[in-house]
DNA sequence: CGCTACGTTGATCGCACTCAAGTATAGTGG
DNA sequence: CCACTATACTTGAGTGCGATCAACGTAGCG
């Protein structure tokens, strides 16, 4: 009676032909921070960047190696994460198409503070630390892009700090679900579903919680009717409730 | 027998001065984004900014309020908060001579996300975001470098959330000694000193935890030798058995 | 169809928060 | 110069949220 899938995901099989040459060019001229340039100037931006692929669990570069090269999502996701001496991770950011990670820094010596782990199947483009700052170099308005973009993303982990201070698991597991659904969530049949293998154990890494907490903060919320949730999949049922819970609106 | 001040810390009396035009300018190029500029460049620059000067724990700005300027520290410290629903403060950073804050961006309606106060008796330098993203949109070396600082303030927020992901408040609170006594410290007759009035409560605002917890830690620490502290001041007396509790090094 | 990894749920424990009372410091005014 | 007061800090007792440890379900793949 019950299908051989339950997952409501949509599993994308790995296309080696996701990271062909065409798809690049649509793919750098779409990035904020390259939008506006000459079809010219991205053709031989392009030349800078190789493709890579990388099968969900693999990891692109680990906390602690050579920083030297710059990423941007091509296709896939991606995730940062921090060790800990204990062997807990913790899971800092979640990448999506057209946002860049690795290392901006020219210091010769640096190394990555995190690891980058692909979530699904993942394509990259990816370039020198180097080469990408001589780009930057001659196009002031892509580096105040990336600025921007930097500047965002400090935001959003000053927020997250602010959260780790000073809220519970609860607030922190509803805040989080109400963002990945902004991010990565897409109408489906069992309600607004996160598009990406999402577990409880992703989910407390995030939220600087375990495994167990989460799974049963998952469990309420799902009794309460605010989220469908089963193995690695989740979709939001009621937002306006979760965000609440959120602190991102009045109880009311 | 015992003199009347006990504070060891060197206390700067509000020099209106201190912003004179002349220093302004001394300020400006000792900038990291703006070292290396012509000093006809640093003069027309400077004419954009005003300077504005604050007492100990006066507001300068307030998250919510429209964020339309930058800041730049020329004199004492400043600190960054995030508030909570339920009065609880989250201290951010501190920001000392030469640091930027405020808004970077253009976008209308945008406000600050965190408050700004004097922490001591400050001067800073200001100028409206946009006349601020003027001048680094024809100067992209300066536009990098401030890159580069937000980056690196954006692996100081992922390494504060992986703190208080995974680690117990007393090695947050040893990390926390050891960066602000790289950053304010100074030899003194106490040992190695913060240069800045730090009570418990801003140590519990830095890492998430409550003023009592940050007392019984430091009693702790002052009792095994490793600090010595009082009423606002603290001074690290044995940064390497610091630095082991905080993760910074093996125990040995 | 069985194996493996993911998820659930229960019981117990402990770190750190809360509430509370008391002490010490450093300005202030007499 | 010293009492006075405000504020920072300390310390204790009790509690609770969430971690840990443990056992058991269950989905999905080979």
């Amino acid at each position: 009676m019950a299908s051989r899938r339950t997952t409501p995901l949509e599993i994308e099989e790995i296309e080696p032909a996701a990271c062909t040459v065409d798809l690049r060019l649509q793919i750098l001229q779409q990035l904020p921070f390259f939008a506006g340039l000459a079809p010219a100037d991205i053709v031989a931006i392009n030349e800078q960047f190789r493709e890579r692929g990388y099968r969900p669990g693999e990891t692109i570069y680990h906390s602690g190696d050579a920083g030297t090269h710059l990423y941007v999502v091509a296709a896939g996701q991606v995730k940062l994460l921090r060790h800990t001496v204990t062997g807990q991770d913790v899971l800092l950011e979640i990448l999506a198409l057209g946002e860049f990670f690795g290392s901006l820094a020219p210091l010769a010596g640096d190394v990555y503070p995190e690891t980058a782990q692909a979530q699904t199947a993942v394509c990259v483009l990816t370039i020198s630390s180097d080469a990408f700052r001589d780009i930057l170099r001659v196009r002031p308005a892509a580096t105040l892009a990336v600025l921007d973009l930097t500047a965002a993303r400090l935001q959003a982990a000053q927020e997250t700090v602010r959260q780790l201070s000073a809220y519970p698991v609860e607030q922190r597991i509803a805040f989080t679900l109400v963002k990945l659904s902004d991010k990565l969530g897409q109408e489906a049949e069992v309600g607004y579903l996160i598009q990406m293998p999402l577990s409880r154990e992703d989910l407390a890494q995030m939220t600087g919680t375990t495994m167990e907490s989460a799974s049963r903060v998952i469990s309420q919320f799902q009794k309460e009717g605010l989220v469908r949730s089963g193995r690695q999949w989740l979709a939001v049922t009621d937002r306006p409730r979760l965000e609440a819970i959120a602190g991102l609106r009045p109880p009311n």
